[in-house]
DNA sequence: AGCACGCCGACT
DNA sequence: GTCGGCGTGCTC
């Protein structure tokens, strides 16, 4: 019998292996594998089938990991689209999928023969170093003696450590516990009392020895259960060995298995009754379900949608089933959580990129074993459900759902509305300003709609003023940060009635840089083609593209006059600026840069919700998923940037993000403000915004994507060019360009530079299709860029040029 | 991804 | 002249 094997690594396709005869019975799809691939490196693999037959030149399994499958062959299939979709490996996406104690791989390591007799003195120097090292480290890794040596290529000292028989090299196979049951051992009842007959057994095996001797040390230092993984770790051996112990009596092995699953279980009050409008809602969104598993709930903030939210999951939950509640991967995720686990009595499971690596090997095993509700980012998506209900998308059109790096660059909204197909599951796409995507999905009738227009309680909508930044006088310090009188008095006005500020500070183009004052010359990053930025807390200048730093210059590095002045405003400086402008307010700041700490995050929201702060300044991520009750006013001082920003998205986003921050101001007690500085208070968006119905701007930034072949009428794809030579990058940028011309004409983009097109030594292009919105075009798409990327890297020369191919872009 | 083999420039 | 660099190809 043959095994088709995934190891997760970017390489096109399986492996196959031979599965050992004894382990024939166990080796079924989804078990992982211990398989030897290349000259010595142990990775572990995946069964994704299995076939009968031989085959002369395949290698063995080499061990069987798992008792119960990690994955079923729907998740396989899931796999299997996301891949295809987003044009990357499998590999990719089981690298995804699996925590990392899943798929541990070996490490080479020299260890000190002590066996053997040699003479130090005859080594070379630098392989002197390496067995002094050894007498005090025992064991090194490759990675180790490059650093020791101070270089790269090693092999040569090893080697010659090697003939000299000094050292051993080992492959050490990395075997971590993975927290799905714990194996325990103990005598079987007949050789409980009889060490000599237990030796006799053994004593053919060297390995079954040392296991046997280690298990008897293990039981008299310590009380049982003794696990399998003790027992081997201790005595260097495998899996392989236990279990030749096991089937020959002498051991019995028993599974402790750790209970995951819980009850979901509402704390009390948190499901209060439906109101009118909730109850109207619900039945719409049941008629919906009718017809098409996936529906669209637009509410306004405030309309209480977590309500119907928790209606379906305990409606999904009784009938048995699996729920997953999506959010967006933001900085804030954890106070979401927080809301969201406040409501359930019981444990929750929360998955997403920052739980450490043990709770997200739980939760992998508890979503295997059944665990009612999931709340994740993306990432979430790829736990094995294994009879899932719902997904709840949260602030669907949020632009983090998509992932940027590393590949697969797959989008959490799209994908688990192929999930739920899969599944036969149900999706909510949940917010109060819909991407166009989802609009277009329920224009075509794919997706149902239900729409929420009320607020819950007495709340009304915000009251939203425009500040026409044409027609304002400001003094030099105003000017300087922006700030108009009208906005500054609006802000003294709130705080005098002991209420909240937030000022939305967009990020873009307000770093700080040094400028010289005599020829302008602005210090650049060496690496990359961008200006450097101050940071006040390293006092250093750094690229925030590829995070190198460079002093502060003393002269102009350009004419060396001796001026440099700092340009620009972070929210760093904004701050200083608004603290003079208002000398009596309490101002605290949130941007990447202090929420990089997270304790230091936490402290400044609790600060805010404790009403020690009166203002919060901050970048988008203060509008997202926050709530606090004494914000009267929220501030946009420029919001120009929002909209101007050269992206076919630039308006939709702006409309959202203007909205968003809006919706934090005001909450239960009083009607908020808002206040918005603008060079173009005619724009659409500020319309829009101002008359509260977004149906018209939709309409026509429709007709506009539709004009402009854009998403979503038409599915983007971005292949980007990176590379040292200009030239090679260009060419070939150009080559795929006319290739892909022949097949698709004016849809195909001429290579465009990026915003930023030199990062860190490597130039940047990027080549756009607008693809129709049909699997065939699809395919089509795929295979000629396939052949193309193949051809290409067929080249003398080309074999490790790169293009990242971003399906849907954002 | 990692690892080995093979061809060119910077030093003894 | 060799050492060490990196580009290239392959892994069942």
């Amino acid at each position: 019998m043959k095994a088709e094997i995934l190891l997760p690594l970017p390489v096109p396709g399986t492996y196959t292996y031979l599965i050992p005869p004894d382990m024939e019975e166990e080796a079924v799809f989804g078990k992982r594998v211990e398989v030897q691939f290349g000259r010595k490196k142990l990775y572990t693999g995946l069964i994704v089938g299995i076939e009968s037959g031989t085959g002369d030149q395949l290698k063995m399994i080499r061990d069987i990991l798992d008792d119960e499958p990690v994955i079923r062959e729907i998740h396989y299939r899931f796999w299997k689209w996301m891949a295809e979709y987003y044009c990357s490996f499998l590999g990719d996406v089981m690298n995804a999928a699996l925590p990392a104690p899943l798929k541990i791989d070996s490490e080479t390591v020299l260890q000190l023969n002590v066996d053997h007799d040699y003479d130090e003195m005859d080594l070379e120097d630098d392989a002197f170093l390496i067995s002094d090292a050894l007498s005090i480290q025992n064991e090194l890794t490759w990675g180790d003696i490059q650093e020791i040596l101070q270089k790269k290529s090693i092999n040569k000292n090893v080697n010659e450590l090697i003939d000299a028989g000094m050292v051993d090299v080992k492959e050490k196979a990395l075997r971590k516990n993975t927290h799905e049951t714990v194996k325990t051992l103990m005598w079987a009842a007949e050789y409980r009392d009889n060490q000599k007959a237990v030796m006799e057994q053994v004593s053919r095996s060297k390995k079954q020895t040392r296991a046997v001797l280690a298990f008897t040390t293990l039981r008299r230092e310590k009380k049982p259960p003794i696990s399998r993984y003790e027992v081997m770790t201790k005595s260097d051996t495998d899996h392989a060995t236990i279990r030749a112990l096991i089937k020959k009596g002498i051991l019995l092995e028993t599974k402790i298995k750790k209970n995951f699953l819980g009850e979901l279980i509402f704390r009390k009050g948190m499901l209060p009754p439906l109101v009118d409008f909730q109850k109207k809602a619900l039945a719409e969104m049941e008629q919906a379900f009718e017809s098409t598993p996936v529906v669209l709930l637009e509410g306004v903030t405030g309309s209480g949608k977590t309500r119907l939210y928790l209606e379906w999951i305990r409606r999904v939950k009784e009938a048995g089933q699996q729920i997953l509640f999506m959010i967006p991967e933001i900085a804030l995720t954890t106070h979401i959580i927080h809301r969201l686990e406040a409501i359930f009595e019981s444990d929750v499971i929360v998955y997403h990129s920052r739980v450490s690596e043990k709770s997200r090997m739980e939760a992998y095993h508890s979503v295997r074993f059944g665990a009612p509700l999931v709340i994740g980012t993306r990432s979430a998506l790829l736990l094995p459900f294994q009879n899932l209900g719902l997904i709840i998308v949260d602030e669907e059109h949020d632009r983090s759902y998509k992932q940027l790096n590393p590949a697969p660059r797959y989008h959490g909204r799209d994908s688990a509305v192929y999930l739920a197909l899969l599944s036969d599951a149900r999706v909510i796409l949940g917010s109060a300003t819909p991407s166009l995507e989802s609009l277009v999905n329920v224009q075509e009738g794919k997706y149902g709609h239900v729409m929420m227009k009320e607020r819950f309680g007495l709340m009304e909508m915000p009251e939203i003023q425009i500040v026409d930044m044409r027609q304002v006088q400001m003094s030099e310090e105003q000017a300087e940060i922006g700030f108009s009188p009208q906005l500054l008095q609006a802000i003294h006005q709130m705080l005098d009635a002991g209420r909240q500020v937030m000022v939305f500070q967009n990020r873009r183009g307000f770093a700080p840089v040094f400028l010289c004052d005599h020829c302008g010359h602005v210090v650049q990053c060496d690496s990359c083609d961008v200006s450097m930025t101050y940071h006040k807390f390293s006092e250093k200048l750094q690229c925030h593209y590829c995070r190198k730093e460079k002093p502060v210059p003393k002269e102009c590095p350009s004419c060396h006059f001796w001026s440099m002045k700092m340009y620009g405003m972070g929210t760093e400086k904004l701050e200083e600026h608004l603290q003079s402008l208002l000398p009596d307010a309490t101002i605290d700041r949130m941007d990447y840069d202090t929420a990089s700490g997270r304790k230091r995050l936490e402290r400044i929201l609790t600060r805010f919700s404790n009403n020690e702060t009166q203002i919060l300044v901050g970048t988008q991520m203060i509008a997202k998923g926050l709530d606090f009750e004494n914000v009267g006013l929220v501030v946009v001082p420029r919001a120009d940037q929002l909209f101007s920003f050269p992206d076919f998205r630039s308006a939709e986003n702006a409309l959202q993000m203007l909205r968003q921050v809006s919706g934090r101001s005001g909450r239960k007690k009083e009607k908020g403000q808002v206040l918005i500085q603008t060079y173009n208070p005619d724009h659409p968006v500020i319309q829009s915004l101002m008359s509260g119905d977004d149906r018209g701007f939709y309409q026509q930034e429709l007709e506009e994507r539709k004009v402009f072949r854009f998403a979503p009428y038409y599915r983007m794809v971005k292949v980007t060019f990176r590379n040292k030579n200009r030239k090679k990058n260009t060419q070939v940028a150009y080559e795929l360009y006319h290739y892909l011309q022949a097949s698709f004409g004016d849809r195909v983009s001429v290579p465009v530079e990026p915003l930023v097109s030199y990062i860190n030594h490597y130039y940047l292009l990027d080549v756009f299709v607008k693809l129709h919105r049909n699997r065939k075009e699809g395919t089509f798409f795929r295979k000629r860029l396939n052949h193309f990327i193949r051809e290409v890297k067929s080249r003398p020369g080309f074999s490790n040029f790169r293009m990242i191919v971003n399906v849907d872009p954002i």
